[in-house]
DNA sequence: GTGAAAGCGCTAACAA
DNA sequence: TTGTTAGCGCTTTCAC
């Protein structure tokens, strides 16, 4: 059922029922009966405007795309939902795709959201997306950068304070009197790995104690995170405390630790992001929490701004993380 | 960029260039000197066509609704990751929308999600939705229901054998010798809800066992959950086990558990749907697994015969759990 | 081989 | 007050 058919059946012309459905009677100045009318037909057959012509004919198309490395991940799925609540209150929807981290699959999501003509775009990038990225920019569609930033480009930009946090996690773990703390982090050049990482090496260069880090491979860590982890314990036997880029790899290494543990020692284990059940875990697990909430607040009113706005100036927002300290089992 | 100025660039007429650009070069019998010259030209200028205007004249948008309880739950969340995987392939996008099991908040996404012609609903329905369930099957819009079925429509369905698996669950726990099990649920009159309690309930009726019940309100149980479950716990001190239908109870529950562990008390313990963590805990937390890719290879798969075949008949696909055992802690 | 023209459903400027 | 008309960008049939 067409405004057409609408037009037809009541004997007026389309742009009479486009004003009415439009509540822009007044403006137009239907009658109200007349409007009355139109309105009580459109009620009772239930008539519901194609959301794709109206697009089309305003330029408009409510919806946001969402680019996230996967959305059942711990970080990126609440992400995700307080991103979307966000956006409802302004009446826009989420059209969402997970990259698994792979750019070839980043970029053809990109390229298909700027076809269906997204009207701002939020995207945690994978790495070498810089000429995806462009063309967002040389499109005009406003954009928002979030967890890890591209230094290459100037974007808009939310994510947190990777570095002082980490930094915070291991001085941490040596004012517990760990003496040898290793890290293990991801194999890829994410900034915010990155970050995290030369924090832990910064302070330990600092504190002349000698690194030692383990760098898993990002693809199917799944099935190799255990046992690497498993076997770099072992190599390293004074190893007594150990920093955590991500909190998957940290379960990944208390799965590893359970395995070994015949001596009957106790880590200290410290992991970036939060998890349900860290703090039931034997000792319970510290943790660098990052405030989804206010992140993914950040990101949406930092992309309304830029769609609404039309060039408001380019922003990096650092929302800083905290340390929730468990270990203390008293 | 438009197919209109390309074609005046060109000097060639619309039409043409729609044809080359959508590969029907060979059935308009264009010259193949035509369509290099514009395919090159459009190559060039890197030309994107609109999809919003593809999608108004053909009719189709390749996009797919996906409707959950939330996006960022450990079940939701990896499910929308092999929903959309597998729809990839099929070069369909997804929008998106978490209900948050509000049945009016779930209402206006059908609305919109069928003015935006999605050409298919995968929908994990709320209670109280018949009505918007209707609206979508009218528009003859293919609709797959998962996780919770509604019996009241005649709809495709896919979701997993709660009562079978539930059985097994309480079958498992009363094998090793608890004596006394109770059972922890959510509030709320979801069907497979009802099916997991009433398992439960038959079994012990069965077994000429008084049941123990504790029903948590389903809005904000994040809150109350734990208090909640922990002065059940602390009234019914003869309890030596628990069965906790989903997997966000059993957490509330091993904290509550944790919280009062002045008694050294060992409950059993079994959840429906698995956890991060659970094989960490001490003692490690048998559940139910459901298989989660398999789900929705199922859901995409029936839909896409839906889209695909017209009116194929309706399917009701049950995949069962397995019980996942891990209390035998050698 | 190629182009003209109608149409998808809606909006909005302009006439009447 | 209401209707006419010209798009939005693309597809597709049919005539040349």
């Amino acid at each position: 059922m067409s405004i057409n058919e609408i037009a037809k059946y009541l004997k007026v012309s389309k742009s009479t029922v486009s004003l009415v459905i439009n509540g822009k009677a007044e403006q137009g100045r239907i009658s109200k009966t007349l409007e009355k009318r139109i309105l009580d037909y459109v009620e009772q057959i239930g008539y519901k405007p194609n959301a794709l012509a109206k697009s089309l004919a305003t330029g408009k198309s409510h919806t946001i795309g969402l680019i996230v490395e996967n959305i059942g991940d711990s970080f990126f799925g609440p992400i995700a939902l307080y991103i979307e609540a966000y956006l409802r209150v302004f009446d826009y929807h989420v059209l969402y795709s997970s990259t698994m981290g792979d750019s070839r699959v980043a970029s053809t999501i990109i390229d298909t959201m700027l076809e269906k003509k997204v009207e701002g775009i939020i995207l945690a990038p994978t790495q070498d997306l810089v000429e995806s990225v462009n063309k967002i920019v040389n499109s005009q569609v406003p954009l928002v950068i979030f967890d890890r930033n591209i230094p290459e480009v100037e974007v808009n930009y939310v994510g947190t304070n990777n570095y002082e946090a980490s930094r915070e996690a291991c001085l941490h773990l040596l004012g517990r009197d760990f003496k040898n703390v290793g890290m293990v982090t991801i194999n890829s050049v994410q900034p915010q790995m990155a970050e995290r990482r030369k924090a832990y090496e910064d302070l330990l260069k600092e504190k002349r104690i000698s690194t030692k880090i383990l760098s898993v491979p990002f693809e199917n860590y799944k099935s190799q995170a255990i046992t690497e982890i498993r076997a770099w314990l072992k190599k390293n036997p004074d190893l007594d405390a150990i920093y955590f880029t991500t909190n998957y790899l940290c379960i990944a290494g208390l799965k590893a630790i359970e395995m070994c543990k015949t001596q009957n020692k106790q880590y200290g284990v410290i992991a970036f992001d939060d998890h349900d059940l860290f703090d039931l875990m034997n000792p319970p697990i510290s943790c660098i929490h990052q405030p989804l909430e206010l992140l993914a607040k950040h990101t949406v009113d930092l992309l309304l701004q830029q769609i609404n706005d039309g060039s408001s100036p380019i922003s990096k927002i650092i929302i800083p993380s905290n340390l929730i300290v468990r270990n203390s089992s008293c």
